[in-house]
DNA sequence: TCTTGCAGGATTGTTGAACAATCTCTAGGC
DNA sequence: GCCTAGAGATTGTTCAACAATCCTGCAAGA
């Protein structure tokens, strides 16, 4: 082993650590608080529309009226809850347009991700896919269990990890962001089943396309996969 | 003038006016002190890697510390600050591979909005390049009068107003983060001039061909301005 | 000389109470 | 029936205090 390996080595161990500490350092109260109230939102607990009073919240979260509004604001800039000045917060209320928006931005950055993994085939090892199959298999394992919102899930993070592929923390960011607000829209329909089963399938047909390195037909899959589930959100949503 | 005319009048009217609420009714004591702190940054009083005391800026800023901390808050999701647990608020220091991160997405985003705006031709009236118009007019005002930053300041504006050509409220968001991070980063390239100069004339000619409807010409340019203008920031970067 | 351990001071994290500003809703007047 | 006024509730902001954590400097030990 040469001198430069056993830096290369080392530096890497140092960056695993550094991800550590980071990791750990994030628990302060404000943030707890906020990752109930994110559950809450996420799972349909607390409706689209829904204000959250500060006084309550105080008493079922044990914190103060401050660090309570500081989770108020964490979750502001995820876009799962919206300021009303004097007026207090709530859960936004997303309509059509609102799709549209999410599903343009979702097209745009998925497809270059998937596009711009041909250029850098090589420095990319297979075990990163590795995250994407275990997804596949937890939607497919929560569908024979007839848990369709954990179906929606693993899909959801199916494709953040596809974005992971990328290595950008602002692709990586604003994609958490985005899935986040879809997530509010999967609350006001009613068939959980018929809007996520089909996206099983096509997760794993866009894994092995991946898995195959055949980049340029997983982009064209991926961007009508996106046309059609953003008409099928759309149908659903007009029917409700 | 028909019903359905005047009808689109009041609409737009009513959306002026609901605009103009909108923006008095954004003064909370922590986003008027956050705009203070904005300036700060993008202007470079406050340089990358410095610490914002809290009891410091409560006296200069006159508000307390929890209004304060719901400053940073606000800023920290834009960007410009980073949070560090029980150690204090920063200013971000950027490296090298930030910028490329960040032209990605600028690439990834503008680009596509140009592209898109092929297929919504007939309903973009002429007077939305206005704003373009004005931003490449500034910046060429403020050329002649040798103010540089003021160049850096016009060019960005009319970025975020081509963003603003797509009507999504969360690409305008994005953006509007993208761009405040590549601020932070002009602070510490020496030459304003040689690195703002070029893209006056080079909006110019992208404004031209989006007033001649020439979108497909119109993004390939501009995805090449991109690419040379991140040659050009890594240069910079990498001389300082 | 270098490392290790330990105060002590400084800064941030969090709380609770208080008051001001604003909104909502109801009751009363026209 | 509609508008207005005012009471009550909620949010916006401040202040003071304490707890938790970090940084600094110094002394003890290898």
């Amino acid at each position: 082993m040469t001198t430069g390996e056993a830096d290369g080595n080392r530096q890497a161990w140092l960056r695993t650590v550094a991800a550590d500490v980071a990791r750990l350092d994030r628990s302060s109260s404000a943030e707890r608080a906020a990752d109930i109230l994110r559950r809450s939102i996420t799972e349909g607990a607390l409706p689209p529309g829904a204000q959250l009073s500060e006084v309550e919240l105080t008493e079922v979260l044990e914190v103060s009226r401050n660090t309570l509004r500081e989770a108020f604001r964490l979750l502001t800039h995820e876009g799962l809850l919206i300021y009303k000045l004097h007026r207090g917060v709530f859960v936004p209320e997303l309509d059509e347009a609102d799709v549209v928006d999410l599903y343009r931005l979702r097209r745009v950055l998925e497809v270059d991700v998937v596009r711009g993994l041909a250029d850098r085939d090589p420095e990319l090892p297979s075990a990163r896919l590795e995250p994407l199959a275990d997804d596949v298999e937890a939607a497919q394992a929560a569908a024979l269990a007839d848990r369709w919102p954990a179906v929606g899930t693993a899909n959801m993070r199916f494709h953040q990890h596809l974005i992971g592929l990328a290595d950008s923390a602002r692709m990586d960011a604003m994609t958490g962001r985005l899935l986040a607000e879809l997530r509010l829209l999967f609350h006001v329909i009613a068939t959980p089943r018929e809007l996520h089963e089909p996206y099983i399938a096509r997760n794993r047909a866009l894994f092995e396309l991946l898995e195959a390195r055949r980049y340029d037909e997983a982009a064209a899959n991926l961007n009508q996969y996106l046309l059609d589930s953003e008409i099928a959100i759309l149908e659903a949503f007009r029917a409700r």
